[in-house]
DNA sequence: TAAAGCCACTCAT
DNA sequence: CTAGTGGCTTTA
């Protein structure tokens, strides 16, 4: 449920930005949300109790894309519920068992379109479900940890510990939670929203400044948040009102009582208490200390005995078990992981153990573990930062103590009880191997980030590394009229006006996935699927209403028209149409060629995390040295739909829109030339993002090709590779001797005309030198299409 | 007219 | 084991 209306009202803080940005941080992740959205996909195997993965593929695909773009993800699953949830939790439960109920007449019946939203609504994610993908999480090494209770509670815990630096989930409690960075809205792309608790006091639709933690959370609970149903006719609004007229809550409370158009039911304050208290002290697993602890401790005099509201206590062992996956979080038994479900059976014998085996995590044993693999991130810590910050060396120190600490905790299980509690732990592994797994799990989830949150100086200006505001508005100057939600709306939602569109590209990314079936897909019906420039600069406006010389390209090889309207119908239907100041402003082509490289680093992107058999499919379709089609997911006929991956990429190199960019490019006078790369070369908008991701993608993709033993798909994508570099040398003649490669990138950029950027690299003059080191900044870019290139050059 | 409240819909392929 | 959104009505 979350807060309602606090997303929509904290609108103005949102900064669109894209998961690169986040390169080298760990991520917490509510996993439910992935859990849930993966089920959709087979709702109707779920509800028919069929055997189905496709929400674990779903995870893995996201987690996929995390690591893809340099960040670390850190899962977390939700666990028992609380007390004070459980009215609304069976209310669904309910409604979940009708929808299904619904579901399985008309699916009798052989109303099977009718049934589907039926199961979807039914959908239940379950503890199975969870260790299912937790047994895929173990394989790859991935962080994760199951909270005893809320996961928004746990999520922001690791936060705090600085053993995560964001957080990514769609519930709004999370700010309620004390979160400090929350990452909300992640497509398929990697472009997200970022909600930064500092960036409060700058809200502009609701006056944050001067909000304590307290405050907002005051705020949050009195407008009706999971724990505490609000008074009738209070939402956030009222709320945000009453806490800045009288902040304290029984001063409210009291001043609520003399409205009359409110009724304070009795008894609300001390419920109130409760909620808040919720909150605050709700139990998460510490993995420093490897126990459960409260968010934040319990002040003096407070005993938990009087605060049934929070969830019980659970023992470390039990806590242990519940954390790594093993136990139900609700049952604490043991969870059955089907082995046959999972690709890599275990290699161990199951024999059956003694229960009381289970849990002899000898103290021993795993505190020497413990403290040796506490030590690790410190000799992983990146070269320019040998220093932990005091923070770090903080809790560096504490982990040290926690282990030890354990000792006394561990070693004193309540073997009874673990006994009673566990009655059929028929399926457990060897004693040994499951000490040995949870040794590694707490290692790993109580591993700190060792992301470094002041950015190191850079020499030059290129600066402002933080994610920057890519759309838009300054909290502080309102630059429109208008309430921005509304324009942004408009835009989105209803077809983009024109003065919007300054650029007509083919489609993308998005579209060519989604829309496989159109069979139009190579011509541009530009005016559903523009590409709208990211509007960094604010010029669009103007460049909207002047006049620019209008250039219509055609996608094939022959040579372009200027300023010749080329009837709609009567021409090829892959015709680009790009409206563009190229004469006058190379600003305008630098847009130009941003929204192409976002465009190719989509696609690649994209391509990137696919599932690895998805991408060797792929690469095998495409390689011109492939003869027989194997058989596989690529020759397999589309099932429901699905685009074949190398159709995707084909349709892409058929749209030749890249050839179309550079024969715009080769058409503009040399000068010219110059001069928009050199605005290229300086541009802070998209360009810069792409640069900043590029190391990242670099060492990716580097690293993948240095694996050894090759894999086939290597191989693969090295033929796909040379294809493409030795019809460059042949066509271009070699390569130039300070950069050998800058000639090949350039020409793999244009096939068409690359004279007119060669003779960029050469400057003939004293002023075009000055340009050279300009023309420096723009290799990251080339370099980046080259890397594109490795992946969707080759379906000539 | 703004705020709260209610309900149906979305999620993936 | 969860949420948000958008559209609509109700309310003061
Ligand atoms: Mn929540």
């Amino acid at each position: 449920m979350g807060i309602n209306g606090l997303l929509g009202v904290l609108k103005s803080i949102q900064k669109h930005t894209h998961l690169r940005q986040f390169a080298g941080q760990t991520i917490g992740v509510d996993a439910y949300g992935w859990l849930h959205r993966g089920a959709v996909a087979c709702a109707m195997e779920l509800a028919l109790d069929k055997p189905c993965t496709k929400y674990v593929e779903y995870a893995m695909h996201r987690v996929r894309m995390l690591i893809y773009f340099g960040v670390t993800p850190y899962l977390v699953f939700d666990g028992d519920n609380l007390p004070s949830k459980t009215a609304t939790e069976v209310g669904r439960a309910k409604r979940r068992e009708e929808s299904k109920k619904k579901g399985l007449e008309l699916y009798k019946a052989s109303k099977i379109s009718q049934a589907y939203p039926e199961f979807q609504k039914s959908i239940d994610v379950t503890p199975h479900m969870a260790r299912q993908l937790i047994e895929e999480l173990k394989k790859l090494d991935i962080q994760y940890v199951v909270a005893p209770y809320e996961a928004d509670a746990q999520l922001a815990y690791l936060e705090k510990k600085g053993i995560i630096n964001a957080i990514l989930s769609e519930d709004s409690d999370l700010l309620v939670y004390g979160a400090k960075r929350l990452i909300t809205k992640l497509d398929q792309h990697g472009d997200c929203i970022e909600i930064s608790r500092s960036d409060f006091a700058s809200c502009r639709d609701m006056t944050l400044a001067g909000f304590t933690d307290a405050d907002f959370r005051l705020m949050a609970v009195l407008s009706g948040c999971d724990y505490l149903a609000s008074i009738n006719k209070i939402g956030l609004k009222t709320a945000h009102t009453y806490v800045r007229k009288y902040k304290r809550v029984e001063k409210i409370v009291h001043m609520l009582q003399f409205e009359k158009k409110f009724v304070v039911p009795n008894g609300y304050l001390e419920c109130f208490y409760e909620a808040e208290r919720t909150f605050l002290h709700h139990r998460v697993f510490c993995p420093l200390e490897k126990k459960l602890v409260f968010f934040t401790e319990l002040e003096d005099g407070m005993k938990e005995e009087d605060m049934p509201y929070l969830g019980k206590d659970v023992s470390p062992a039990i806590a242990i078990g519940v954390a790594c996956g093993d136990l139900d979080p609700m049952t604490k038994n043991q969870i059955a992981v089907n082995v046959a479900i999972s690709s890599r059976s275990m290699p161990e014998l199951h024999r059956r153990r003694t229960v009381a085996s289970v849990y002899d995590l000898k103290p021993s044993k795993s505190i020497d573990n413990f403290f040796k693999a506490k030590r690790q991130p410190l000799a992983e810590l990146d070269p320019n930062s040998l220093t932990p910050s005091p923070s770090q060396q903080r809790l560096l120190n504490l982990n040290r103590n926690a282990s030890w600490e354990a000792r006394p905790i561990s070693s004193a299980p309540q073997l009874g009880r673990t006994a009673s509690i566990m009655p059929g732990a028929s399926q457990v592994h060897t004693g040994q191997s499951q000490s040995r797994e949870r040794s590694s799990f707490l290692e790993r989830a109580a591993t700190l980030s060792t992301f470094q949150p002041p950015k190191r100086m850079r020499l030059c200006s290129d600066v402002d590394v933080s994610p920057s505001r890519k759309d838009d508005r300054s909290p502080f100057f309102v630059t429109k009229p208008e309430p921005s939600p509304s324009i942004r709306k408009r835009g989105k939602t209803k077809k983009a006006r024109l003065s919007d569109i300054e650029v007509f590209s083919d489609d993308s990314v998005a579209d060519i996935f989604q829309d496989m079936q159109d069979p139009e897909i190579g011509s541009v019906d530009t005016s559903t699927k523009p590409a709208v420039l990211p509007d960094t600069t604010g010029r669009s406006t103007s460049r909207a209403s002047s006049p620019g010389a209008t250039l219509v390209t055609e996608v094939c090889d022959t040579p372009i028209r200027q300023k010749i309207q080329l009837p709609q119908s009567g021409i090829s239907p892959s015709t680009t149409a790009i409206s563009v100041n190229a004469a006058d402003d190379p600003g305008e082509f630098r847009d130009l060629f941003e929204v192409h490289v976002e465009h190719l680093n989509n696609l690649r992107n994209t391509f990137s995390y696919q599932r690895p058999e998805r991408q060797a499919a792929a690469l095998r379709a495409l390689s011109p040295a492939t003869s027989t089609p194997q058989l596989s997911e690529e020759t397999a006929p589309n099932q429901d739909g699905v685009p074949r991956l190398s159709q995707v990429v084909r349709r892409h190199a058929q749209s030749q829109h890249s050839a179309s960019l550079h024969k715009t490019f080769s058409t503009l006078p040399s000068h010219q030339q110059a001069a928009a790369l050199k605005s290229l070369g300086s541009s802070q908008s998209s360009t810069e993002k792409v640069k900043l991701g590029l190391a990242a993608l670099d060492s990716a993709t580097h690293s993948f090709m240095q694996q050894r033993p090759m894999t086939p798909l290597q191989q693969l994508g090295q033929q796909v590779l040379d294809t493409s570099r030795s019809s460059d040398c042949i066509s271009h003649g070699g390569s130039r001797g300070d950069r050998p490669r800058a000639g090949s990138r350039v020409e793999q950029v244009s096939k068409v005309n690359v004279q007119g950027s060669e003779d960029l690299l050469v400057p003939k003059s004293e002023d075009e030198r000055s340009e050279v080191s300009e023309i420096e900044d723009v290799e990251p870019v080339r370099r980046h299409i080259d890397l594109a290139r490795f992946a969707f050059t080759a379906s000539a």
